[in-house]
DNA sequence: CTTTTTAGTTAAGTAGACTGAACTATATAC
DNA sequence: GTATATAGTTCAGTCTACTTAACTAAAAAG
């Protein structure tokens, strides 16, 4: 009862700090990648949920097939993604991220990552043990829901 | 030393599935409210450093002061921010958060904090427990290496 | 085999974010 | 007290994202 009532103001101060963290880092890494946030948040989407086609980006961007089109575009211009034939239906298109474009996000993640590593770094073995059991648990809680959704 | 390596990857596991959740919540909810990403990450930014002037907007946002005037300009149009005149430099201008601005920022931090709760549900009370301690942890190492650096 | 859906592209036009440059007003330096 | 730096605004113009509408081509339905 009383964890109940602890849980989730913990979660909520936490989350707060870190989505605030986070969100800033990505947007100030997009931007100097020189590309926008929408076709940085592609690159990304490819990167989390593996090669799609056109009309799941526009779904899950929510912007009409138009857009996702040329917002697409931009980036095999750019060399960051590849547009190729879906063999099993020819008027599909099957998005993969490139070389380039992967090493971009990956870099990304990296940056992120380092700040995690400064974090650790102020945390003795004992909390570092303790926070991963946690964020294992809260990890799989994540997914679960995620697929009990789909 | 083992725990120094099992750290890491489990931090990384957790922040790619947070961070792709939570960024695309906020840019979908931004979207539901009628304001641009840039609008609403500047009531984000209040919400989350307090009030501030003009200079410091453009500067963490790396935007040009004119840039920055005009999307302050449409936010106090909007009615979500105040934008009043700072005693102490009648030159600078202070802006904060309005009843309507903080209540939008609020309703997204709540839309956010309703999955964290379906999360919740799916531990149990011990392992809620130890989530709590561990997140606390981490707060605060993430504000000590805030202060840190300022 | 025609009809209709579905996947995606292209084009024209709107709206927002952004920049540099010119400007006002206050504060600071000498 | 003049000169300069600082805080912010306004304007004109550019770039990007986005939309609707008209289109092509392939698949599915009848």
């Amino acid at each position: 009862m009383t964890d109940q009532v602890q849980f989730s103001p913990t979660l909520r101060v936490w989350m707060d700090t870190f989505m605030h963290r986070s969100m800033r880092g990505w947007s100030h890494f997009a931007k100097s990648t020189g590309l926008s946030m929408p076709q940085f948040s592609i690159l990304m989407q490819l990167h989390h949920k593996g090669p799609c086609g056109m009309s799941e980006v526009s779904e899950r961007f929510d912007i009409s097939a138009a857009a996702a089109s040329q917002l697409v575009e931009k980036l095999v211009q750019g060399g960051y993604l590849e547009r190729t034939e879906d063999p099993s239906d020819r008027r599909a298109k099957l998005l993969t991220l490139s070389a380039k474009g992967s090493e971009l996000i990956q870099l990304g993640i990296e940056e992120r990552y380092r700040w995690m590593d400064e974090l650790a770094s102020t945390l003795s073995a004992d909390e570092q043990k303790k926070i991963s059991e946690a964020l294992v648990l809260l990890t799989n809680a994540a997914k679960e829901i995620e697929n009990r959704k789909s």
